[in-house]
DNA sequence: TTGTAAATGCAACAAAGTTGCGTTTATTGT
DNA sequence: ACAATAAACGCAACTTTGTTGCATTTACAA
């Protein structure tokens, strides 16, 4: 894990109001530096030994990272969220692509996301959730 | 629960080299007389006193009814499958439209979910699953 | 340095869904 | 109508994800 992404993760955490704990900088940090959306189990995995965390605080830190919108949460048809780093491009809403063999979740960022869809008289859109899914270039 | 329906769902499973059995019956004629796709648990609540089924009978049968094609899984941000009956229209991939408040699914059959969408180099794409959310007539 | 709220860890819980296995039952063939 | 049999079923136990309550620790600021 780079120094800088925990540096990065310090201050990002610091400019939201929050604590500057080990936990929070370790998750943000691993998301940080995920292209991918990963699950709760991945952070875990990747967080270094010398840093064990509790299950709940992690979901607590995800949970509060993603009410400051450090990050955001990508549902999936497994029933397992994933989560991933807001950057500039993330800020909106957008799709995502979930490889239908080994699981893997990006963002698409090019996919608006945003643009309202005929529904039935009387309903109001607010958003819109889009997972493409196919095979990624790992697994073509 | 009209008769009708009961009907209908024994000559489907029937049509489909499925034992007719009173679980069956009751399940699918549930499906057939429900627009919304509905919960595994708003299914068992809806079954007669007369009939209590097994969670696991419940699920299982569900299970087959998709294998035949009888009926489809939607996924959920909350992690819970709902079911609906496969009509005509619902052969092909729809969009689904979830309201944030009340959680009720319904069918977007009119959106095409089958066109595919630009990729990063060396994916395939597959299918699409598409929720649309916001409020439904009744919560707006 | 100390007070305090925020963050953490533990234990216990809840809900969805699955697996193994013995029992019942719908159907098929006679 | 009846027996054989594979398909369904029901029960118990388990897994996984996620949540809640509460006591303890700790980052931060006065």
């Amino acid at each position: 894990m780079s120094i800088d992404f925990r540096n990065i993760a310090g201050e990002l955490i610091q400019h939201h109001g929050g604590r500057v704990t080990a936990g929070r900088i370790g998750i943000l940090a691993i998301l940080l530096a995920e292209q991918h959306a990963i699950t709760h189990r991945e952070i875990e995995q990747r967080l270094p030994e010398s840093l064990p965390l509790d299950r709940v605080t992690l979901y607590r830190a995800l949970e509060w990272l993603a009410e400051k919108n450090l990050i955001h949460k990508v549902t999936s048809d497994d029933r397992v969220w994933r989560y991933h780093v807001n950057r500039e491009l993330h800020a909106h809403h957008h799709a995502h692509f979930k490889c239908t063999r080994c699981a893997q979740v990006i963002c698409l960022d090019d996919l608006p996301a945003e643009r309202s869809w005929p529904l039935p008289a009387g309903y109001r859109f607010q958003e819109i959730e889009l997972t493409v899914k196919g095979l990624c270039a790992d697994c073509c």
